[in-house]
RNA sequence: GGGUCGAUGCCCGAGUGGUUAAUGGGGGCGGACUGUAAAUCCGCUGGCUACGCCUACGCUGGUUCAAAUCCAGCUCGGCCCA
């Protein structure tokens, strides 16, 4: 088998280190190193389990990781089980959760499901996947000196972030200096020669390549993807600023989300989350916002349910109200004691955090039953037979169907 | 370790004894408009099956008829000195 540097491995890359063309050591240079492999390459790729969803935006990186796969070579999945149970205290003074070990093993199996649409786990020797806890645990003082003498204080401050933080005054604790170092001794562990990561990553990156320099191996490149815009097309995506798309999101849901896009940012999206022709897209905002929601909910769910789910979710907007009762969660009755008010009931099948806000979502005129506007805050069923069957609808996407089951 | 300043709702940030669930901005949500977009305009933005009740201004006590506001101790941060 060859390899070489194809159009598959560069689309939507941000970044590659050492860089393409500016080197003339032909040893420096990825696509060299690609055209004489004599067996496949080992492609690290790290994330820290410290919750319980993978977004879209983390599926960039494992995507590109996929193309890597396709091309013969082999990808090592590294799940920071040890790093994630410190707790990365990166960003503001929030109060450091600690993970147990059993809350990281929870996620690390649920990353598992979430992310094997997207790789290839069924060929063999295309996948590798490790924890770094398997040789984080093992190091000793004299190990974690070894590794911290090949970084300056200086060199750390000048980490995008902490510089930002040092000079605002901020908090910077010490065992965040040891982030980098812990993550560039994966790179040496599993002996990596390219690693993916966000742009972020670059520096992190960066000091694996130092270590697998001190430790005597060849240093990986380090490839970088471009860090996804959210669904506000302003700020990165990220669960706290629920501006993501998870990946375990069911298709109505993903659909809906996707096709609202901002126009700004969907070639962005169709670059890194598909593998569709950028100059073949259509002319229409619109019917791109389509064409990409069609195309990312097929990639996690078939094609099939990819179409049905389009249908249903422009009969759901068209006739102002669900009429697919596949795709409209149901909420039971069962339990509920009847006489009910309204909003109580909005709190109890979670449409609204709390019954005070659907009490304000009322009066806002946010809430319809069938399509019909309920505007009364004190609304009250007297029994679960004026409920039955019927949609519940609080704004323009979030619905819910009764059933007395 | 010593000195000094600080800690307010999702975030930033006013308020320094009493119409204070707490000005303002951001963000978010909802409504109108639209391409289910953006921009714009309007409303909402502690909880409670609610004409009332309960919790809130780092924590714990104290002063007072009354405290986010005054006092003490504690916790945590910034800066300066060592």
């Amino acid at each position: 088998m060859t390899y070489s540097w194809s159009s598959a491995l560069q689309r939507g890359v941000n970044d590659i280190f050492p860089s393409l063309p500016a080197s003339t050591d032909p040893a420096e240079n990825i696509a060299a190193r690609l055209n004489q492999a004599s067996g496949p390459l080992r492609i690290k790729f790290g994330i820290d389990p410290t919750g319980s969803e993978v977004h879209l935006g983390h599926s960039i990186p494992i995507r590109k990781l996929r193309a890597f796969q396709d091309q013969g070579h082999t990808a090592v999945l590294i799940f920071g089980d040890f790093t994630a149970r410190i707790g990365d205290p990166t960003g503001k003074s929030e109060v450091r959760r600690q993970l147990t070990e059993a809350d990281v093993a929870a996620n690390v199996k649920t990353y598992i499901e979430q992310i094997r649409p997207i790789l290839d786990f069924d060929t063999p020797g295309r996948l590798e996947i490790r924890h770094n806890s398997e040789w984080l645990t093992k190091l000793d003082l004299s190990e974690i000196l070894q590794l911290l003498t090949t970084m300056t204080v200086g060199q750390m401050l000048a980490k995008e972030g902490f510089s930002d933080r040092y000079t605002k005054g901020n908090p910077i604790f010490l065992h965040e200096f040891l982030y980098p170092l812990m993550q560039g001794y994966d790179s040496v562990a599993v002996q990596s020669d390219v690693e993916i990561g966000g742009t972020d990553q670059k520096f992190n990156i960066a000091v694996g390549r130092d270590l697998q320099r001190v430790f005597g191996q060849k240093p990986q490149f380090g490839l970088l993807m471009p860090i996804l815009l959210g669904t506000d097309g302003v700020q990165k995506m990220s669960k706290s600023l629920n501006n993501y798309v998870g990946l375990a999101e069911n298709p109505v849901s993903l659909y809906s989300k996707l096709e609202k896009v901002p126009d700004s940012i969907i070639e962005q999206y169709f670059e890194l989350l598909t593998d569709l022709p950028l100059d073949q897209l259509p002319e229409a905002p619109r019917d791109r916002q389509k064409l990409l929601a069609l195309e990312i909910v097929s990639q996690f769910h078939g094609k099939d349910i990819a179409q049905q789910t389009q249908a249903s979710v422009i009969a759901m907007i068209k006739d102002g109200k669900a009429s697919d009762t596949e795709l409209v969660p149901e909420f039971s009755l069962t339990q509920v004691q009847f006489p009910v008010k309204l909003s109580y009931l909005i709190g109890l099948c979670g449409l609204c955090p709390s019954s005070s806000d659907a009490r304000r979502q009322i009066q806002g005129g946010a809430v319809k039953i069938e399509g019909q506007k309920i505007s009364e805050p004190d609304w009250i069923a007297k029994n679960p037979e004026t409920l039955e069957g019927k949609v519940l609808q609080v704004g323009k996407k979030k619905f819910v169907r009764f059933v007395t089951t």
